[in-house]
DNA sequence: TGCGAAAGCGGGGTGGTCCTCCGCTTCTCT
DNA sequence: AGAGAAGCGGAGGACCACCCCGCTTTCGCA
């Protein structure tokens, strides 16, 4: 659905001079940027822009939408490895460090899980549901998971975890240790 | 620091509306409640709030304070009891529910751990921490969690939880659930 | 190639926000 | 009661999201 790019070309021209600007702009202030800078920067009316994307978050998963399919794909890379516990907990963790260090990315997706809309399927977080789901699904085969853990759970914990540690001074390291601290538990292994 | 309330009556008496009518607000409209708003329903100038509180988060630290209070009571009488492990636990699933289900709290206490201003103690966060320290200094003694596990990792992960599980319908029990998720680990237990 | 309809554009307006300045009011202390 | 300090709040500046609507650009078709 963030694909849904328009036909007539300088309407798509717009569509990618905004995305472009807005991922600066984000990346600079987070995800409450202010929607009338990006326009501004683009070089378009902020009335183009509202056209575009009509919510902020329309347009923050069309910024981030790049970012997730590379998660996504990696997810599905994992896949084939050996052992399904390490590659789903390789996978949250790089995903906990893609959130951490990707300003707005994390808030982008918290939104986007409670997006009133019509989800109409391809958001964000539905991408990273399908690939994890697979990890997942694997990794309970293999009985290295609680039978009552889901994916939504374990990406809720991650997201969380990346909002968290946004913006501490090392934030993909701080990201890493507290995703193994939850999916390690908090008591010493016997 | 959230208590050095002003001398004059009248001064006081407006701080006082000015921290009922946030306290509603924000519950109405979370931690970006419109702080113009909040002076109209207190019924005094946008100036007055300004002068009271001069930082958004000032504001919060003093809505949440008492609840953030109530909170290390809790913890108090909890680090009397026999098992330090449970107690620990329990403890952290009261912190999250209440996170979850008390608007805006959880992001103030976010916003507040990172606060760039020097942090003159008694700030929302600190008591916590210094609360939490306790229950965790005795889990610790009693091998109940591992050594490398800090107070600020697990109210940093609790507070996360609060963070993605406010709004959604049953906030407390899915807060709850997904702390347990993340002190037990993901395995299963042997 | 040229033309007309449709698609898209963007300046400017509206109503909201945060925050500050500064003349005025209210309180307190004696 | 009166002086001086403490506090007040309306007005105003800078910014923001969002929308309206007359104008420009593009594209399909002849």
């Amino acid at each position: 659905m963030a694909l849904a790019k328009p036909k007539r070309a300088d309407a798509r021209r717009n569509y990618d001079q905004i995305v472009a600007a807005a991922e600066a702009e984000i990346a600079r202030h987070g995800a409450d940027a202010s929607l009338e800078e990006i326009a501004r920067r683009a070089g378009v009316g902020s009335a183009t822009l509202h056209r575009h994307f009509p919510s902020r978050q329309a347009l923050l998963e069309a910024v981030f939408h790049d970012r997730v399919e590379v998660l996504c794909e990696q997810a599905r890379e994992l896949a084939g490895q050996a052992d399904p516990g390490a590659a789903l907990g390789d996978w949250l963790r790089a995903v906990a460090r893609y959130g951490a260090t990707t300003r707005g990315l994390a808030r982008s997706l918290l939104d986007g899980g409670r997006a009133v809309e019509a989800p109409p399927d391809s958001t964000c977080e539905t991408m990273l549901v399908d690939a994890g789901g697979e990890l997942l699904q694997r990794a309970h085969a293999a009985g290295r998971v609680r039978a009552e853990v889901s994916i939504v759970d374990l990406l809720t914990l991650v997201n969380a975890i990346s909002l968290a540690t946004e913006g501490s001074p090392d934030a993909a390291a701080e990201a890493t240790r507290l995703t193994d601290l939850a999916l390690e538990g908090v008591r010493p292994r016997s």
